[in-house]
DNA sequence: CTAACGTTTGTCCAACCGGTCAAAAATTTG
DNA sequence: CAAATTTTTGACCGGTTGGACAAACGTTAG
């Protein structure tokens, strides 16, 4: 197998990303199958054949687009380090992750779709790459508890709960623009969002005493 | 307008029933547009025609599927009441909404499905009926917090975080049961949950002092 | 200029998809 | 039973979709 990229073209390359860029709005709101390439190629301005000479199949673009994805997507956790205090890395853990839903919430969707269908295509990764990282990452959340730096708790839902609750707001963007209604669900929707994650998974909800 | 329910054949019932038992589950793993009239109906056991003798319109499953969910998808939040112990109340909250999450996966992924690509079908029901609801419950819990009950926060984003979390268990299953492994995502993934998640909103992470 | 190479387009196709229709089969009703 | 009604089926249709292809167009290098 020939790992190496190929050789491309100014004009590939520059193609290429704006078809990349058409497909993650089309894919992120239409899913895989309800997307069909003359969508991308019209947002991506071009004729469908010229699409398709720049990426021979609909799934070869999906999956350019996936691999991409699953990079920066982890970069957070994977930033997640033993130096410095547990509860303020934590912090900043979760902040990350929310600005992320916030910025890139096309490709929080995207992943999204990906795994409410099953994961047909990345199962593998999320047996192998992913749960190698988290259980990584669970083990020094564990070191953290033996320490007493923070509660002792389980290190993987205390991962799938930051998930939840930050890709919620990209995710499930509508429904809280919806419930929050025209007046809190504004662009401050995100800073109340920080405040209350920082609050809930600081000191929960019991009050002191 | 005629709100009466049309008069209906025995056989129509049963027939009616084992479609969107179908369509059900299709719909929750491929969403609407992935999901064609001819996959209902073998999995219903049927042919095409037949079923569109029960269902004129793809559309239609879609839609009555959609709106028995919503009826019971909401009900542990209206059962979310003033009498009783606070703590206690969205103690039990969370739990309902566990086991909603394990006993019907497929329905909270159909409805993740429908917000996902924007909810086109449902958005006025989310700023009508569900805003009405939730804005009445943040009302209950902000009673709670004047009284002392529970600690001061933003209810709306509370009950997002519910959502978020309990949601993530149905919706991300695939993710989660990977990221476990086999022995660890078995059955007992739901118990360990409601443990967690107990926990992370009563108390939070900071240890005690 | 011209040959080679890279890019774009119009046309076409086979498969699929939602839905129709008439006629056959099964069931209910009198 | 027989008539009326409901259910099931096979054949069919028009529109869409992913993708192929050759020809035209543009660009670059000798």
């Amino acid at each position: 197998m020939d790992g190496s990229a190929p050789r491309r073209t100014r004009i590939q390359q520059e193609k290429r990303e704006l078809i990349l860029e058409a497909a993650l709005e089309v894919f992120s709101t239409n899913g895989f199958r309800g997307s069909t390439i003359d969508q991308i190629a019209e947002a991506a301005g071009m004729s469908k054949p010229n699409l398709l000479y720049y990426f021979r199949r609909k799934e070869d673009i999906h999956e350019t687009l996936m691999q991409r994805l699953l990079d920066t997507w982890l970069a957070p956790l994977r930033e997640l380090d033993d130096i410095g205090d547990p509860l303020t890395e934590l912090r900043s853990y979760i902040r990350r992750k929310l600005e992320m839903a916030r910025d890139f919430p096309r490709e929080s969707r995207l992943f999204a779709n990906e795994i409410l269908q099953g994961a047909p295509r990345i199962k593998p990764m999320l047996e192998g790459e992913l749960k190698t990282l988290v259980d990584e990452k669970a083990a020094v959340i564990k070191g953290w508890m033996r320490a007493g730096k923070i509660v002792r708790t389980d290190p993987w839902h205390l991962i799938f709960s930051i998930w939840a609750t930050t890709q919620h707001y990209a995710d499930f963007d509508v429904q809280v623009r919806a419930v929050l209604g025209a007046d809190r669900g504004g662009d401050g929707r995100f800073e109340d969002a920080a405040r209350f994650l920082e609050q809930l998974f600081l000191d929960g909800l019991k009050p002191k005493g």
